[in-house]
DNA sequence: CTTGATTTGTTTACATCGTAAATATACAGT
DNA sequence: ACTGTATATTTACGATGTAAACAAATCAAG
């Protein structure tokens, strides 16, 4: 039992229990896991969480946090890695988003469930989530400054996130007939939307 | 302590008992409301309501159930109300869908939360959501049927539910930036796609 | 090196949960 | 009046989150 943790150690320890913790978490609902059995996966006391965490919503903060830093990075990556043309930056941040819900449904069960915890009481997690808004309005600001949509860019990008997220979680709740449809229905959406917007207001 | 109960005194209990936690199901979670605290709000002792139901999750899906019940008849509503214009009728229905959504967010919470319980398990539940479900997509078919819309009926009605579910969920979740926002976007939601609905395939 | 303070981890303890089992209560049929 | 049965309550148990007490290991100061 050394004195004092180094900040890496405290960090290495927070990260392996926000991983055991967050396929559980997004799974069975935040009561379905129980820190006697993160305890276990971890192979420590069932105590010693809580000198790491100060109980287990802070735990299920800190996994949403995580969940949102890794979604925004994967939005950031996709927009960077086509900056010259607007168009193609605008589909792969879309298409990021996509590939982010399906790839990591855990993740992002977890950031868009219903019962959002109070944003002043885990100032982190809200920075996270912010970091990850602003790059997808962004990508969409970009097209209608660039004259290919035209509108609001915010009242667009509003839109345009409503319809993704709305077929991203009929899809998480099985309410989407066949997994082949997923693909169908997203093209489907796009066409319309951007049909749509591409016509003046 | 009569002998029997008559059919009628058993539903009463039941639909009291689902009234009771309803809102508190929706709004805290599933785990955070106790048996306990139903049969204070009853009168009776906690032991009590598993004369009606199962178990507590059986109760969660009664409640899920009567949801779907009162949404179906308030989309079915708006259908018969409008019955003769089918563009009216299309519209009514939509209309339906949001308001039951803002009148009754903790039921529609309820009906689309993500953990959603084996179907298997409770028939029930799952012909009330194919009844709301059905409703639904019928009067789209109208819309294509009647040369309105072009495209296929099934993936158009697929494709504009994903749009208002995602803008009701981000509503309920508080991510829309304020209030007025949610008709708003609702408007220009509904702009775009029928703007591409209206457009041939 | 010794000692005492401090930091880390475990053990114990407790109120509360869902609910099974045992128990009480009051009616219906004889 | 008596008995069986449907209804309701009381009691009891294992599991949960976590506060409090405890143990152990290290570093600072002498």
């Amino acid at each position: 039992m050394p004195r004092s943790l180094s900040a890496e150690q405290v960090e290495d320890f927070r990260a392996r229990l926000c991983e055991v913790a967050q396929h559980r978490f997004a799974t069975q609902g935040r009561d379905a896991v129980t820190m006697r059995q993160l305890a276990d996966a971890l192979g420590c006391s069932p105590m010693t969480p809580y000198r790491y965490f100060r109980n287990k919503d802070e735990i299920l903060a800190a996994v949403r946090t995580a969940a949102f830093d890794r979604f925004a990075a994967a939005l950031e990556e996709a927009a960077a890695h086509a900056r010259g043309d607007l168009r193609a930056a605008g589909q792969a941040v879309g298409q990021a988003y996509v590939r982010f819900a399906l790839d990591d449904p855990d993740a992002y069960r977890l950031m868009f469930d219903v019962a959002q915890p109070d944003p002043e009481r885990y100032p982190e997690l809200g920075r996270a989530s912010t970091r990850a808004r602003r790059t997808m309005s962004a990508a969409l600001e970009a097209l209608v400054r660039a004259g290919v949509f035209h509108g609001d860019p915010e009242l667009l990008g509003l839109a345009f996130w409503s319809a993704m997220h709305g077929l991203v979680m009929l899809h998480l709740a099985g309410k989407l007939p066949a997994d082949r449809a997923f693909e169908t229905v997203r093209a489907e959406l796009m066409r319309l939307l951007v049909t749509g917007a591409r016509s003046a207001v």
